[in-house]
RNA sequence: GGGGGUAUAGCUCAGUUGGUUAGAGCGCCUGAUUGACAUUCAGGAGGUCGAUGGUUCAAGUCCAUCUACUCCCA
């Protein structure tokens, strides 16, 4: 075997064992009907991105689930793949070719357009997925998927037609948020409410019937004056009532329009006047459509003003906002202007403010809205954390209708045939369908794509075969619905709510409404894990422009795959943001090293003998010989492995990775091992001692494995615990009690009070290196510890273990007495303790430790008399408690008093 | 305007149905290092659990109000 180098180094032994278990098959998705399925489907990532923070968070959840459920013997998938990325594909595209060749994608035409578009994703994407890898990802790659893929496009364009047949589908002249770079409609979630600093511009209308007389009105988007089609005053409201049915005079283009009541206006808000522009709000619009009012558009789609907007016909839509402003001051029209802040929405592609506009859109109108609250709200679906099923609700109750059309060419192009020449919105005039009428030359095709979202929102049917509502096929069967989904909070609506809407209206045949049980069958995962956010350390989300987030492959190479996984989950507080710092990433790192050297220093311990089995292993014990310690960690162990096993099924990362930490680093290393030195130093009790060892990092190591399996696998093939050919994932911790019952099989008993005797063991080599740290022995193996003795049994209990006392706590000689005199001394849950040899104590800073922790004891004291004391709690609390709090007051009070006499004895 | 979330040590966070003297990691201070590990070891300092009020024998934990910060939706 070869021979454990000093200090761990991730980049070999990652590469080296990804490759070969992607060679050896270790990833992929079986379709096994004899085994529990578990499938995962990848969050798929914009086919143009590369990997981020995110990313590293969130697919290390997903590693953890599918490696673990391996290892548990379970039929595992975790499938791979992309989205195409409608606009931020076509974006990216047309900047290359407007760059490199001074074209647009007007002048390729539409078919070579998306072949050079494909040429690019074929290039350039995907490139993350081979980022993944590094992480350690165990993915099925084989299976990779992408939303363009033939297959998958059919099942896209499939849904449309289905949904279209069953009435949820339809076009329809409406408001939409449209973006004029990328000049494309955008579906609510795709708009990014920002607030802007801009002026809310006070400007005077005159009353064209009462001459001299002015209403002042407010608004923060004077170029939009041209299509004012009225003015607005609530009913209600005393300071214009008697105006209503009367008419201003529009400054520009000027015209006389209406004042009208509605109440939607706020009287609140400005003057309480409110000028009407029904092209280009969406509370105009409707306010317009109450009252009859023209729809005046006086915007182009590239948000230049066209020729209606008169004056400022040709205008970019923000210079116009100047231009505007200038016309009314001309006009006497402007009566002040003031700095304003509201909130604009934004283009969450292009970054610019969208434009509501009027327009001829295609729409999705939810179905099975009740079945998808139900299956969140009955548990069939479980969120994790919990609390985000009420911000799903909250979206499901208030639901709007989907703008499912895109002005783009890259994406699904709509399958939706029109006869030339003949009125669009009657549906005699088109043929909906995934193939082309019979007679295409009199038809023309909608030249709009679908948001990329109706896409993605397939991805668990898509993805393992879903073709067609009421078709089903073994993979379907198999693994669907998945087991789990791991994303961030902040695609609840464009995915999650979605995916789930699809599943329920599209796995199974055609039903109105759904009962309980068919619910369970067509929702498409299980459970859903919401991660955090990572944001910098100042709590800033990590963008390019800031230039706040690290290269994730940096990380890697910096902390290993592994440790950069571990150091993740160790600061991810469950569901909350995650303040990212390296220097607690790094506390992965270390923990990889530290179990290196602890394999390393098995290793050096002594020759190795078969670990090949766990039975093998604890064959080797030999029950008579184990001691305290071997009882205490081996109980550890136990409840390490069930914590484990719970932690992880509650999706309690954190507390999964803190777990381990704190059992491998404090109870194994920092104290089993360095006790087991002296009784590895014996001949007769070595190999007895190296085979508890050998079991402990045995199960450690499969308990380790999903979120760190590099060195897992790396160490279970150093140490022997399988062959070569062999892999740790085929191989599982079992409960706690599985390995108790084996340790029992073998005529090993753990005895739990051994627990209690290694905690005051511990608690007692602690209290003796403070005292040498106080007595400036630190340093010093022959210190002489005297010991006042509480009873016999804490005698017996320190002389068992002198050796490793002597060894833990440089002590060359314990003494007992029943008088410690005046040395400086403190308090043991086995007695009273004083160093010999005090050396230069200073008595005084002495006197002042003793001094805080007797009042720290009194407060005690006192609060336990108090509560003793108190009717109510004594004839009221139940009896444990009662005992309890009666047993600590006496101890408390001994402490006090053993306390107060130390002060005294120092003088 | 509507709906969430958070507030515990200098920092980032644990603290599971209320029940011992509230914990961890990092940072800081002191000390150690020739055989597992400086990506280490030992010790120490540091908290009126955001504020107020309430329920209870008992509140960091439950309830109400308030304050601050933050996210989502309109």
């Amino acid at each position: 075997m070869a021979e454990i180098p000093k200090s761990y180094d991730p980049q070999g032994v990652e590469q080296q064992w990804y490759d070969r278990w992607v060679a050896a098959g270790c990833f992929a998705g079986k379709v096994d009907p004899t085994k529990e399925a578990f499938a995962v489907m990848i969050p798929p990532p914009n086919v143009t991105g590369v990997l981020h923070m995110g990313h590293l968070l969130n697919n290390t959840l997903q590693d953890i689930m599918v490696r673990r459920a391996r290892q548990e013997g379970k039929s595992a998938l975790w499938l791979p793949g992309t989205d195409h990325a409608g606009i931020a594909t076509q974006s990216r595209v047309e900047k290359e070719l407007r760059q490199k060749h001074g074209k647009t994608r007007h002048d390729l035409g539409r078919e070579k357009f998306i072949e050079t578009a494909s040429e690019w994703r074929d290039k350039h994407g995907g490139i993350i997925l081979g980022q993944l890898r590094k992480l350690g990802a165990s993915c099925d790659w084989d299976r990779t998927v992408h939303t363009l893929d033939a297959g998958y496009s059919q099942a896209v364009l499939q849904t449309f037609v289905t949904l279209y047949e069953r009435g949820y589908v339809f076009r329809g002249k409406r408001m939409v948020n449209w973006c004029p770079v990328s000049q494309t409609g955008l579906s609510d979630e795709e708009v990014i409410m920002k607030p802007s600093k801009g002026s809310l511009y006070r400007m005077r209308y005159e009353v064209a019937e009462l001459p001299g007389t002015f209403l002042e009105i407010s608004t923060t988007r004077p170029e939009t004056i041209p299509g004012d089609a009225a003015v607005a005053v609530h009913p209600d409201d005393e300071r214009y009532r008697h105006l209503i049915g009367k008419h201003v005079w529009r400054p520009f283009p000027r015209a006389q329009i209406p004042i009208v009541g509605d109440t939607a206006v706020e009287k609140e808000f400005g003057t309480g006047v409110l000028k009407v522009t029904p092209a280009h709000d969406r509370t105009d619009f409707d306010i317009g459509k109450r009252h009859n009012l023209p729809v005046i558009d006086v915007m182009n789609p590239d948000g230049t003003m066209n020729a209606d907007a008169g004056p400022l016909a040709g205008l970019e839509r923000f210079k116009a906002r100047a231009a505007a402003e200038k016309l009314l001051e001309e006009l006497g029209a402007l009566v002040k202007t003031e700095p304003y802040e509201n909130t604009v929405g934004f283009s969450e592609r292009a970054d610019v403010p969208i434009e509501p506009r009027l327009s001829e859109q295609w729409f999705i109108r939810y179905p099975k809205i009740d079945e998808a609250k139900r299956a969140v709200t009955a548990g069939i679906i479980k969120f994790h954390p919990e609390r985000w099923t009420k911000t799903y609700l909250h979206w499901l109750e208030n639901i709007q209708d989907w703008c499912v059309s895109r002005q783009l060419w890259w994406g699904h192009r709509i399958p939706v045939w029109y006869r030339k020449g003949a009125d669009r919105n009657d549906a005699a005039n088109r043929h909906v369908s995934l193939t082309p009428p019979a007679d295409p030359l009199n038809w023309e095709q909608d030249p709009d794509v679908l948001d990329t979202w109706a896409s993605s929102w397939l991805w668990c049917l898509a993805t393992i075969g879903w073709r067609k509502p009421g078709e089903t096929t073994d993979e379907l069967k198999h693994w669907y619905p998945t087991g789990a989904l791991a994303t961030g909070p902040d695609i609840i609506f464009l995915w999650v709510a979605r995916m789930i809407i699809a599943g329920l209206e599209l796995h199974g045949p055609e039903k109105k409404t759904l009962t309980d049980d068919e619910i369970r069958q067509r929702i498409p995962f299980k459970r859903v894990y919401f991660n955090g956010i990572i944001r910098d350390k100042q709590g800033r989300k990590m963008s390019k422009s800031l230039g706040n987030s690290p290269e994730p492959l940096d990380l890697i190479a910096k902390f290993g795959a592994d440790g950069l996984r571990f150091g993740l989950l160790s600061i991810a507080p469950k569901g909350q943001d995650i303040l990212f710092d390296e220097d607690r990433v790094g506390q992965g790192r270390n923990f990889c090293n530290k179990l290196w050297n602890a394999a390393r220093f098995r290793q050096m311990s002594g020759p190795m003998s078969d670990n090949a089995t766990l039975a093998a292993i604890v064959g080797r014990i030999r029950a008579t010989q184990l001691d305290d310690d071997d009882f205490a960690i081996l109980h550890g162990l136990a409840e390490l492995t069930d914590a484990t096993a719970k932690n992880l099924d509650e999706h309690e990362f954190t507390a999964y990775a803190q777990g381990l930490y704190a059992f491998f680093w404090g109870d194994f290393c920092d104290w089993y091992v360095e006790a087991s030195k002296s009784r590895l130093a014996e001949p007769a009790l070595r190999d007895n001692c190296l085979a508890v060892q050998d079991l402990v990092l045995r199960q450690f190591l499969l308990l380790l494995h999903p979120v760190a399996p590099f060195i897992t696998e790396e160490l279970w093939h150093l140490l022997g615990y399988g062959p070569e050919q062999d892999f740790i994932q085929r191989h599982q911790a079992g409960s706690g009690g599985d390995l108790l019952r084996v340790l029992r099989e073998h005529g090993v008993k753990l005895i739990s009070s051994k627990v209690a005797d290694v905690a005051a063991l511990r608690e007692f080599v602690a209290a003796v290196r403070a005292l040498k740290s106080q007595g400036n022995q630190a340093t010093r193996r022959d210190s002489l510890i005297t010991v006042v003795t509480k009873d016999t049994a804490s005698r017996t209990l320190l002389e068992s273990n002198r050796d490793k006392l002597g060894r833990l706590a440089g002590l060359a000689e314990l003494r007992y007495t029943d008088d410690l005199g005046g040395r400086p001394g403190s308090l043991t849950g086995l007695g009273t303790i004083a160093l010999e040899l005090s050396g230069n104590v200073d008595v005084g800073a002495e006197k002042v430790r003793l001094g805080k922790e007797l009042e720290k004891l009194e407060k005690a004291v006192a609060a336990g008399e108090a509560k003793l004391s108190n009717e109510a709690f004594v004839s009221k609390a139940p009896p444990a408690i009662l005992e309890g709090a009666r047993k600590q007051l006496d101890e408390v009070r001994g402490k006090r008093d053993e306390i107060a006499r130390m002060i005294a004895a120092l003088g």
